[in-house]
DNA sequence: AAGTTGCAGACTGTGGACAGATTAGGCTGC
DNA sequence: GCAGCCTAATCTGTCCACAGTCTGCAACTT
């Protein structure tokens, strides 16, 4: 095992990222935007030359994403987008609401009214985001939202935990449409959570989340179950 | 982006880990079995030579093992071993009984007979490994039950987490001495909780649970609180 | 005509090499 | 004796090259 014995560096300032680190938001970006689908596997020597640099960058990427969940690799062949059943879209939001439930849970007592406004702030973003059907927007806004709370309970794990599942419900619904909801409709939902959270009351702002998530899973869930087990795109025509 | 149009491949019978996956494995190991240490530096060309492969197979692994937050990277300087402060060991065991009490929550209405059974017996293995002083198979058993009861919750999202969670908890307690406790006390400890999710009743299994790891909690934090903000080596001599 | 076999192309897994950056140590000056 | 600078060694980040494997297609056999 190689070990040497020395200080844990001080973390700098200023980040450099990485071609590797790059390429990994790029593609992190690829898989939540929709860009790339169910079973679309990622050509390393395709994207290596797209980018102009080399495959090993690709490589390390591509190798800490599959480790992470996010692709599945299949030896010699390469890797993959995940495809989703409507047990992964259960497994998801039930985990999802426990975390965040406790991210409440821990938050809380930590908050001052500063934090209540910033919060407030977000889901006013996301009101004006739905006046001016500015989807894109709305959805940013909704994901800070709720990784904002994840921050609020200073606690790494929770946020690290909810940086997966966040990362993996926009993979869910990248490249579905979440009808039977009007965006500012999707907007007003997160009011009753915020403003339990501002009264300080645990068991009701646990409640709101709880209720605003379930019907965010029922209506995913609908969807995967209407498209069947894994909706995967055709074998390409020959 | 780089995406082509095909089908998920089958997942192969016979599993070839290359090169990558046995060097992610070894680091995993050597990580969570205290042969390495905080602020210890991963040198890449000496673990190419000691393994006799070259750097690509053990970059890739390395990067995967830092974007899971197992290792820090520093730019143009390497890769290292984390360090763990209080707050560390705080987040890991708030969230690991967030985490283990929802697997107990979704997993208690699903278990049969010879679920219960199966518990029973790991923990069988852990009294035993106790009468024989035998620490390395008793804190194996013990890693297995928790993790058996995340698998028996049948939420892959859980059980993912709980790998991290778990990757984390060895971290912590790779190099410590856990003493306040003898090997028996340990593997009893897990008796209450065993039982009484054999009686099915969930908020006395979470109440056993959230027992046993506040315990566990207390000790490992004694320590880190002890040993100051993070357990780091010295520098080497010279 | 259907199934099988051999071949060619493409892609991954791995090895080896180079440039830039960082660190460590020696040297000079005070 | 100590602080600061300069030089050399070490190491990371990246690129390029090669070999083994897989896929798809074509030719062949039955």
């Amino acid at each position: 095992m190689s070990q040497s014995v020395e200080q844990v560096p001080a973390p700098r300032l200023i980040e450099t990222l990485s071609l590797s680190d790059q390429v990994r938001n790029l593609l992190l970006e690829g898989l939540t935007s929709g860009r790339l689908r169910a079973g679309d596997r990622i050509n390393e020597a395709e994207l290596a030359r797209t980018l102009g640099i080399s495959r090993n960058p690709i490589r390390e990427a591509i190798s800490g994403l599959a480790q992470r969940g996010f692709l599945v690799a299949s030896p010699r062949r390469g890797h993959f987008m995940r495809a989703f059943t409507p047990q992964d879209v259960n497994d998801v939001f039930s985990f999802r609401i426990c975390v965040e439930a406790f991210a409440i849970r821990q938050a809380l007592p930590l908050m001052d009214a500063a934090d209540h406004d910033d919060l407030r702030r977000i889901v006013d973003r996301m009101i004006a985001a739905a006046e001016q059907e500015d989807l894109t927007e709305l959805r940013q806004a909704d994901i800070a939202l709720h990784r904002r709370i994840c921050e609020l309970s200073q606690n790494r794990q929770t946020l690290r935990a909810h940086e997966g599942i966040d990362t993996e419900v926009q993979m869910l619904v990248a490249y579905v449409d979440l009808d039977h909801e009007t965006p500012m409709e999707a907007a007003l939902a997160h009011v009753p959570i915020v403003e339990a959270m501002a009264s300080g009351d645990v068991a009701s702002s646990v409640a709101a989340l709880e209720h605003h998530l379930q019907a965010t899973w029922a209506r995913v869930l609908d969807i995967y179950d209407k498209t069947g087990p894994a909706p995967v795109r055709l074998a390409g025509a020959h």
